[in-house]
DNA sequence: CCAAAAGTGTTGGAAATACACCCATGC
DNA sequence: GCATGGGTGTATTTCCAACACTTTTGG
């Protein structure tokens, strides 16, 4: 995913079932890897690895018709790739929005939007938000990003404040330069943790806070 | 998963590899059915599937050498029972508390661990508890469930105020006759609707409200 | 000086926790 | 009446959304 519009990296197919149409990057399992060691083997044929910020599972696709032929189960999965990298990718294979998807294969539109939904919650409750930024980012370049995966503008003051308050942000001392048409320049920030992370776990129900 | 701890139903295993361990019922997909309707199946043999309230996901547990020989692939599922109903169980399975596991098969510890860290997360933002809980129940006896289920106590005043404003709690105007040690009889609830549904979406970046 | 973009302060509200207090029952 | 457990009311806290206002740049 990448830009300002949430986008999915497709596959148009070449081989029988569903020619031409577009479907996600995905293989077969072999008897000596884990699930995600697979995929990343797959999807190391489309982008460069080292862009993959976050993979995680989705959901296990299974149903005895989702493939013409003998059954195929697939575990599908979400990856992230920063926005701005603007990988290379072979020709075969293409961006697309993911609010406006070409016909796909098989039930990959199922799992797009899966993948979305699970993105938009994660969005909310971790710090997943690193995995779509580059190392350095203004304020409202995230909130561009945000607004794309979630759908709806979100406001630049409380983004930085919720994010800031979990302790998530941390200023860079850098600036911007600002555009042509003037502005004050914006102070440029990068994410603290690495990996993903929870941040938020509990909604209501919280545990006791610890005593000491 | 029943009563005041949280429990799990393991099978002890009659065949060779790990014998006399502990493991999680499940079997072989076969070709026609999806992967829900299979581990349903296999459950069918074990209880009676109509106590089945809530099934989800979990997640694909694929490293190759989680079993010995040749791999093998889980897919694994949190599946729910009701505290109350005990259901008879074939001789070779039992209730174990999740918090004291025998020594368990494969990887089916981790397994248990990711299902109970689901259902402790799930209860928070959606209606999971209705999986939990029988029929009817006193705010008491659900603050039981939750506590088990959480870890730690939970206050039945709040819990039932949280519900409440979810909109998940019908009182049935009956009450639960008091205990030999006196006390005010405890009214009779019921849980609203049927299947899980996400009752706090997101914590923080709310969509903004509709408007009309 | 004006427009534009970034950043700060303030206010209001929603929702959860904690706790004091009232209610109904058995003995 | 008193102990026991259930239920209600209320204050406090935390956190988020909204928006007005200030700051810093380009032209």
């Amino acid at each position: 995913m990448r830009s300002a519009t949430l986008q999915v990296l497709l596959w148009r197919r070449a081989l029988d079932p569903h020619v031409g149409r577009w479907s996600l990057p995905g293989g077969r399992l072999r008897p000596d890897e884990d699930v995600e060691t697979s995929i990343r083997r797959q999807l190391a044929e489309k982008v460069d690895i080292r862009q993959l910020t976050h993979v995680e599972q989705l959901a296990v696709f299974s149903a005895p018709d989702r493939v013409p032929g003998p059954r195929v189960v697939a575990t599908a999965f979400l990856g992230l790739v920063p926005s701005g990298v603007d990988p290379e990718v072979p020709e075969d294979t293409r961006w697309h929005p993911v609010a406006d998807l070409p016909r796909t294969a098989f039930d990959h539109h199922d799992i797009v939007v899966r993948a979305r939904d699970r993105l938009r919650s994660k969005l909310s409750y971790t710090n997943v938000g690193f995995a779509l930024a580059p190392r350095e980012f203004t304020i409202s370049a995230l909130r561009e990003l945000y607004s794309a995966a979630l759908g709806y503008k979100v406001d630049a003051t409380n983004l930085q404040r919720v994010l800031s308050r979990r302790g998530l942000l941390s200023p860079t001392g850098d600036t911007a330069p600002s555009g042509r048409t003037g502005g004050r320049p914006a102070a440029l920030f990068s994410f603290t943790g690495n990996g993903i992370e929870v941040t938020d776990p509990f909604a209501v129900f919280r545990p006791p806070p610890r005593r000491r």
